[in-house]
DNA sequence: CACTTGACCTGTCCGC
DNA sequence: TGCGGACAGGTCAAGT
């Protein structure tokens, strides 16, 4: 599931392979992921040139030439996938997405029946946006708009900006004493960016239980905590972030993090620390990966 | 207000 | 082999 570190390397993948180039044409489902009037978007997409692309938390933001915004939140299984020109017709897979390894892509040819908006470039380039479960979406917004965006209004800071601060931190953190420490980091609202992967191995690193009640947790564990987000979510972007099952990078291709997660799928193995076996619980009604003996329950 | 739960979706996997 | 049901999780609305 997208995250902020695969968020921002789509981010910086579209940044580089897009900037620059005019619209040409946008071809959406007619559904949900794109609700915007037809008008709207004829009116300040089409002939409009990419003039960057931001993020802010799990969310996207591609400036246009039109003072517009096209915003996109990935959800669980959205992608936004670049086609070169030369490519987008092409027959051998392996080489279709840029070539490099066979299993570094999980891309067939596109589009496909997840594909709910096309972007075409002036330039015979093409941006995909698929969506297998239609929770994402993509909005087309003023660009002085983005801000005002009720999501945008109430979500917390970056981790990995050098102001995130163990005071900030933890200031936010007690905003939600008494709820469970999983609960809590899933929470937009206290950091930008955390969900289910990251949570459950930030927690692994810092040795607290995911149950834990966020008001026993002692302040030298919430300092190693948010000094285990940093680390967890600066080592998964320099990997390209985590595909777990279907996330792709702006050119379709895989993340390695998961190879280097501690406890994120590992139930039933043991525990690379201390040889425990790791378990699979419900916390904050998710999937949940713990090693009991390692992390320690704080109640 | 703090907190929890269910809904939104579809592909995959498991048991029968 | 086919089929039903559980499960996957980001966010918001509705519930306690």
């Amino acid at each position: 599931m997208p995250e902020l570190p695969e968020v921002e390397t789509v981010r910086m993948g579209l940044q580089r392979l897009i900037v620059g180039k005019t619209i040409k044409s946008i071809k959406d489902d007619n559904f949900k992921s794109f609700p915007n009037d037809t008008t709207e978007v004829k009116m300040f997409v089409i002939g409009a040139r990419v003039i960057k692309v931001r993020r802010r938390a799990k969310v996207l933001i591609i400036d246009l030439s039109t003072k517009y915004s096209l915003v996109v939140h990935l959800r669980m299984t959205g992608q936004l996938v670049f086609a070169p020109a030369a490519n987008r017709s092409a027959s051998t897979p392996d080489n279709r997405w840029g070539g490099g390894h066979p299993n570094d892509s999980l891309i067939g040819e596109l589009p496909d029946k997840s594909t709910r908006v096309i972007l075409d470039f002036a330039d015979e380039t093409t941006l995909f946006f698929n969506d297998q479960r239609k929770f994402g979406w993509m909005k087309l917004l003023p660009t002085v708009e983005v801000p005002n965006m009720p999501f945008m209004q109430k979500v917390g800071p970056e981790p990995l900006l050098p102001d995130f601060s163990f005071d900030v931190f933890n200031k936010r953190l007690q905003k939600r004493k008494n709820t469970t420490i999983k609960a809590a980091l899933l929470d937009q609202t206290v950091l930008a960016g955390i969900g289910n992967i990251y949570a459950d191995e930030s927690l692994f690193l810092a040795g607290i239980h995911s149950s834990s009640r966020v008001a026993s947790i002692p302040v030298v564990r919430l300092r190693a905590l948010h000094k285990s987000i940093i680390n967890v979510l600066t080592l998964s972007l320099q990997k390209g972030g985590s595909t777990d099952r279907n996330y792709v990078n702006a050119e379709g291709k895989k993340g390695s993090y998961i190879d280097f997660a501690k406890v994120f799928r590992k139930e039933g193995q043991p525990c690379q620390k201390c040889g425990n076996e790791i378990i699979k619980i419900r916390v904050a009604g998710r999937g949940t990966h713990v090693c009991t003996k390692c992390q320690k329950v704080y109640n």
